[in-house]
DNA sequence: AAGTTACTGTACCGGCGGTAGAGTAATCTG
DNA sequence: CAGATTACTCTACCGCCGGTACAGTAACTT
């Protein structure tokens, strides 16, 4: 049992720890800043066992991704999954995993994927195409999630004005984008949450008028 | 008249052509991946010019950014100066100047300043204090722009249920910075001013229900 | 005539991403 | 037990890039 999968094991320890260096680094002082030679050195390994794992930086980059990806479509399956346990209703249930959104990303200061994204978004050139596909499958994610329940929502509260649900759906994915820059820039990890609030005022807003 | 300032602006112009040639690498590659070595090829000047002018990559940085933080402002100017320069009331003034602002945002693919904020924000390690101020002085200068505004148009159309007004003038730089990274993640340049438009449908909604 | 501006030219430095290729200990597979 | 696979190490090297040092200089200002 031990022995079948130590160097298994050992082989993946070794990947994971470098993950988890070079996210550590990578939030702290972005991508292009975090050097292959701090990381190996942090998890005691030699750079050819780097290039052994990732073949490259752009393939640590995608790795940091396809971690993150997975993290945040745990998340959001977990807070929305909760509002829905409390609630039948699908509109009253999406509110209340958007309050448990607000809160979630209140508390994870800066540690969030969005972060990534964003951050790989603007230098994407430097890195391939599975990358960028990655990114914009991270987005369509979303995007698909919100949309289904939004068409959910909108057969038992019909709008009375028409609305722009697609648009709707990716505001979600935009105001995390946009409210981890501001936070960012602001060093203030209060601006993300404020921002799913209203959003969730918004949503309310348009399908319980008045 | 020529003599006069014939070498000051020969001094001027390298530095607006270096600023230039710079920001279309950064747009297109970010800012890591652009070196100081293309961009002194492209103008046709040697390493030292360059060192001359910036001092180091970061005195770039800080030069691109107070260019666009410039421009940030006359747009801002200009759009919601003809808002309201075709309507008397604060709300209507303001709800035209969006939706002048989202065809803007429209028209200009990927050359805003957003991206240039977003993409530093994320690096910020790398630079000095006087990048990351600037930064947050963009963010602080949109946040009372929108504040003071949501605060004349209270008096005015006092809304019925309390709103979070900061953070509703906060959610106009969210939105576009959020809506820069997923059209460029995404290649669709249309997500942009379609949330701006759903921005100005939320502040509708708020101050005008019903 | 002296000083400032806006550079050029040369030479050099260390860090970084990346490559090449040989070797090896541990482990799995037949 | 043999052979293949995994997960590396070790050594040596490459070119690019940001940055420094410093001397020189033509155009222009005061």
């Amino acid at each position: 049992m031990q022995g079948r999968t130590a160097l298994a094991r050992k082989g993946s320890e070794t990947r994971e720890r470098l993950l988890e260096a070079a996210e550590r680094a990578v939030l702290a002082k972005g991508f292009a800043a975090t050097s292959i030679e701090e990381l190996i050195a942090e998890v005691g390994i030699t750079k050819s066992g780097f290039f052994y794992h990732f073949g490259d930086k752009g393939g640590l980059a995608k790795a940091m991704l396809e971690r993150h990806l997975e993290h945040d479509r745990a998340i959001l399956d977990d807070v929305f999954g909760r509002g829905d346990a409390l609630n039948e209703d699908p509109l009253h249930g999406f509110l209340v995993g958007l309050q448990l959104l607000a809160e979630m990303l209140g508390q994870l200061k800066e540690a969030h994927p969005g972060c990534l994204a964003a951050s790989f978004t603007y230098q994407d050139q430097l890195f391939n195409r599975e990358v960028r596909d990655l990114n914009r499958s991270g987005v369509l994610a979303w995007r698909e999630r919100f949309c289904t329940r939004f068409a959910l929502i909108a057969e038992r509260y019909p709008p009375r004005v028409p609305v722009d649900l697609d648009g709707l759906a990716d505001m979600a994915s935009t105001l995390v984008e946009g409210g981890l820059v501001l936070g960012r820039a602001m060093q203030d990890s209060a601006i993300l949450p404020r921002q799913i609030r209203l959003y969730r005022d918004f949503v309310r807003a348009i399908f319980l008028p008045g």
